[in-house]
RNA sequence: GCGGGUGUAGCCGAAUUGGCAUAGGCGCCGGACUUAGGAUCCGGUGGGCGCAAGCCCGAUGUGGGUUCGAGUCCCACCGCCCGCACCA
């Protein structure tokens, strides 16, 4: 007499999972597994267990993915659904910082928490294969693979990754010089500067955003737009650091390329294209008057060569102070100087204030054009002009060669800048009528260009690199806005990089048997911090123990390498480890690999658009190198991705401004009132900022997580984001009592179902509705797969007895969904447990075909008549029972002009 | 500024190839059963006329176009969301 109780069943069906491992999925080898099924690896973005845990929103695509997992178990696929955790990184090093908690402990605790919470959503992960990023078991591989990275190269011909014995190798034996030199020439210190500038993890002086405050560089999305650090507001400078890099822009056009394989949204592909950036150009050296020396700039424009009337190097740009004169040259333009007594002063200046700026600052104060003049000048290779060398800051150390030709013709922002500097402007193409613009971007003839003149854009380019290569000053090149990947980190909560430096700057890996290296023990996790801004950075783990720090191989002294690995690191390859996640002896065996991530790897993955590009990325150049290197089967790790959309709630602001808890809020007369206080409603991403977070805990008492799944994916496409509406959950829940009260005998509580075959009508119904239901499901279409529920529950209400074939078609298609209930209900049909493995039903074609259609009869594309037909009604006949309607009739006044027929569905007259 | 997406009822949203616009849910209105209902069930829900059967008209951000026929295709514009942003 209970009637449906949620709380029962929930708890009842998730205990059941637990303890029978329902969802575990066998392995190739082990004994269980069926190798006649057809694989499918369908995945979730590992999450990051924060100390707040899950609120309804973050589960969405974890609902989604669940329900395509569990469907595709029915339909008779071998299911991998693994879940694990994202656990190194900041926040829960901070929290450390703030508590002295030692982040295991914290990290640990959230992970738990989250698994606890993830296993009440009722979600099908085989748990036997979760892990997280922390565990020495995982890491030991992640520094494994780094050293694969260390101990690899790039080779150009093959254009793709090798190991670097196979480079010494050649080296050796003469099939390729070091720089042009012979292998033999070279002492030992030489060769191995050589190979160390070739492997695809090295080091390298590079500009980063230094906080001596916080003790640590700080990635770009932590500073703040006016270069200060988003954590603590302190200042942050740009300053030369030697780091860790890895040489993903070797791959930069197989990340491009290989897009077109992946099912991916476009938007992401989109964002992956402009983040690699390519660009095809030329170079082209202007060689510096009276001087040996020459500028090399990179453009895309190499047709403009002719209108090119200054040049600009970057403030960072190393050619600067040898260019610098030591006066300004007479007449000079008293605007070019800075008010500067000469040059050299004038541009380290000009240095000075650029390098006190934020890469973000610079970018953002583009309103006006600044720089100085050099006091020298280059010749334009092609028409022998002297032409005046600035250093502004316009121009970006980071892309192509760090300098420009100006060409303010045919460029806004050379335009912008000839102007503020009173520079010639030339155009040398010419634009078509009717432009009035300032720079001309457009297609069109060149002109003032000499032996280019009168060629289109594409011919002049091809025209002009002829001669520059002809002439040995410049050649076609691609520049790409992809840079590599900054991997060193001076925090402690991370993967120690198994690297030892030996005297004379001499790299030495770990061995592969000397893995794990485990992050030791520390006391004091804070980063060495300084009010100094020149101070060196120190990594957390130079506080640890001299015995740890130093080791001794063959009487040399090495000391360990102190950064640590960046969080992006552990979930580059997480996906491989799933398929087989207890190897002791490899990241992942062959045949686990070869089988789950065989033709498509990772045939569906869910997770948030924020991941687009880093995480995304980063994924796919080591899956590529790992690929190369012979570990892995497939060129690409993601085969189908899919976004998830947000889940917004509305949010409440008191009249300063301040975030109120939503659930407190009450409405009264079309007002919103906190606490006796008007509150102002506005619309946001559920979460802890906006105080307009709905909890699971809450939700599961008071509706059961089944009605969480079925309103979550009814809400709207799984793809976009929707509006939280707790209005809204009464449908579900009336939904799902009504389907219970259908088939459970409220006297004996037990299924009371007919079987007696359900009349045709409701025969029909069901075949049409699985039909529906199982496209649905299989697009990701859960919204009208749930509306299609609705619509066969309301044809239950008036049926006495629900036929059997009814009632257990109807809870197998609800249980990817709705697999508490459909459990419950399913084992009170008197069937064993557990319904996740019970095949899905199957529907007839010639019933979930319509028995009649309404045909639709138009009068000049106006609905003007309805009539039942056959679906099998021939055109001649669908024509003449269309003319013949009497409401028809009335809009004819003999032979209509023309009659479309599309039997059977509808039939144009039409009259002029 | 550039790129991607999006705009349908009071609200969330449906709509193979261009072919009955608005499925399903919420809300709202009316009714039934009830001591009661915020439970449950039934009916209605773009506008106008009509007691009713029914009839007429309008509508997919705006304005054009193609077509027998446009939410869907094309052009221009507007709003919103997201990404990138001096990338030579």
């Amino acid at each position: 007499m209970a009637g449906y109780d949620h709380q029962t069943i929930e708890r009842k069906w998730q205990a059941y999972w637990d303890g029978h491992h329902t969802f575990r999925a066998p392995n190739p080898g082990d004994a269980d597994f069926d190798g006649t099924r057809p694989k499918l690896y369908v995945l979730d973005m590992f999450p990051y267990p924060s100390g707040e845990g899950l609120h309804v929103g973050h589960p969405v695509g974890y609902i989604g993915s669940d329900i395509f997992a569990r469907f595709q178990r029915m339909r008779g696929y071998n299911v991998l659904h693994p879940m694990g955790f994202d656990a190194f990184g900041l926040p829960a090093e901070q929290y450390a910082v703030e508590t002295g908690i030692h982040p295991r402990v914290t990290t640990e605790r959230n992970v738990a928490n989250f698994q606890r919470q993830l296993k009440a959503f009722g979600l099908s992960y085989d748990w036997t294969r979760t892990f997280a990023t922390i565990d020495p078991d995982y890491y030991r591989w992640t520094q494994w693979i780094f050293l694969r990275l260390f101990e690899s190269w790039f080779d150009p011909d093959e254009r793709r990754a090798r190991p670097i014995a196979v480079l010494i190798g050649d080296l050796e034996e003469g099939r390729r010089h070091a720089d042009g030199a012979p292998w033999a020439s070279l002492d030992a210190a030489a060769r191995r500067r050589f190979l160390d500038g070739k492997r695809l993890a090295y080091l390298d002086e590079v500009m980063v955003n230094w906080c001596p405050a916080l003790g640590t560089v700080l990635a770009n999305e932590e500073v703040t737009r006016d270069g200060r650090s988003d954590r603590g507001d302190h200042p942050v400078y740009r300053r030369p650091l030697r780091q860790w890099m890895l040489r993903i822009t070797e791959y930069a056009d197989r990340l491009l390329q290989d897009l077109d394989l992946l099912e991916w949204p476009e938007s992401v592909k989109v964002m992956q294209r402009n983040w690699i950036g390519r660009s095809d150009g030329a170079v082209i050296r202007f060689p510096v008057a009276g001087s040996d020396a020459s500028i090399e700039v990179f453009t895309t424009r190499p047709d403009t060569v002719f209108g090119a009337t200054y040049m600009v190097l970057a403030p960072e740009h190393p050619l600067g102070d040898a260019l610098a004169r030591e006066a300004w040259p007479e007449a000079t333009n008293p605007s070019w100087t800075g008010g500067n007594p000469d040059p050299m002063r004038a541009l380290s200046a000009y240095r000075a204030a650029a390098a006190r700026k934020s890469e973000v600052e610079r970018q953002a104060e583009s309103k006006e054009k600044t720089g100085v003049f050099t006091g020298t000048f280059c010749v334009n290779p092609v028409n022998g002009e002297h032409i005046p060398v600035f250093v502004a800051d316009y121009v970006l150390m980071g892309y192509g060669t760090g300098a420009i030709m100006a060409v303010p013709g045919q460029d806004e922002r050379d335009w912008e800048f000839a102007e503020q500097f009173d520079l010639p402007i030339v155009r040398t193409v010419e634009p078509l009528a009717g432009f009035s613009g300032k720079a001309y971007l457009g297609e069109g003839a060149a002109i003032n260009s000499g032996f280019l003149d009168g060629l289109d854009v594409a011919s002049a380019k091809r025209k002009i690199i002829e001669w520059l290569v002809a002439n040995a000053c410049g050649e076609a090149t691609v520049s790409y806005k992809l840079r590599d990947w900054l991997f060193s980190r001076q925090r402690y909560w991370g993967e120690p990089i198994p690297i030892l430096h030996g005297p004379d700057g001499e790299l030495r890996a770990l061995t592969d048997a000397e893995l794990p290296l485990l992050l030791p023990e520390i006391d004091d996790y804070r980063p060495a911090a300084s009010d100094d801004e020149n101070a060196d950075p120190v990594p957390a783990l130079a506080r640890v123990d001299e015995s740890w720090r130093h080791v001794e191989i063959g009487g040399v002294r090495y000391e360990r390498e102190l950064n640590t690995m960046p969080q992006w690191a552990g979930s580059c390859w997480y996906y491989l480890r799933f398929a087989d996640p207890a190897n002791p002896d490899a990241l992942v065996g062959t045949e686990a690999e070869r089988y789950w991530m065989g033709e498509h790897g990772v045939d569906l993955y869910v997770g948030g658009v924020e991941h687009a590009v880093l995480h995304l990325l980063y994924a796919r150049f080591w899956h590529k190198v790992l690929f190369d290197l012979g570990h892995v089967s497939t060129p690409e790790p993601f085969g189908r991705l899919f976004n998830q959309g947000y889940i917004l709630a509305d949010a409440y602001q008191d009249s300063r401004g301040v975030y109120v808890p939503a659930e407190k809020v009450e409405e009264r007369d079309g007002a919103f009132w906190f606490d006796g206080e008007p509150v102002e409603r506005s619309h946001g991403k559920m979460g802890k900022s906006l105080k307009n977070s709905v909890s699971p805990d809450d939700f599961f008492a008071e509706y059961g997580m089944d009605t969480l799944r079925l309103y979550e994916m009814f809400m709207g496409p799984l793809d976009t984001s929707k509006p939280w509406t707790t209005r809204d959950i009464v449908g579900i829940v009336r939904f799902l009592q009504r389907l219970w009260r259908s088939l459970i005998d409220p006297e004996t509580d037990l299924a009371l179902v007919s079987d007696e075959p359900a009349v045709p009508e409701l025969r029909r119904l069901l075949h049409r509705t699985i039909k529906a239901v199982t496209e649905d499901m299989a697009a990701l279409r859960f919204n009208t797969a749930v509306a299609r529920f609705f619509e066969l529950n309301n044809a239950l209400v008036g049926v006495d007895r629900v036929p059997r074939e009814v009632a257990e078609a109807f809870v197998l298609m609800l249980a990817p969904m709705a697999p508490h209930v459909a459990e419950e209900l399913w084992e009170r049909l008197g069937h064993q447990p557990s319904i996740a493995y019970v095949p899905w039903p199957e529907y007839d074609p010639e019933l979930a075909r319509e028995e009649t259609v309404t045909m639709v009869v138009q009068v000049n594309g106006k609905v003007r008549d309805r009539i039942e037909v056959s679906p099998e009604i021939g055109e001649s006949e669908a024509r003449s029972l269309a003319l013949a309607s009497e409401r028809v009739q009335v809009y004819l006044s003999g032979e209509p002009d023309k009659v479309i027929v599309r039997a059977p569905t509808l039939v144009n007259v039409v009259v002029r």
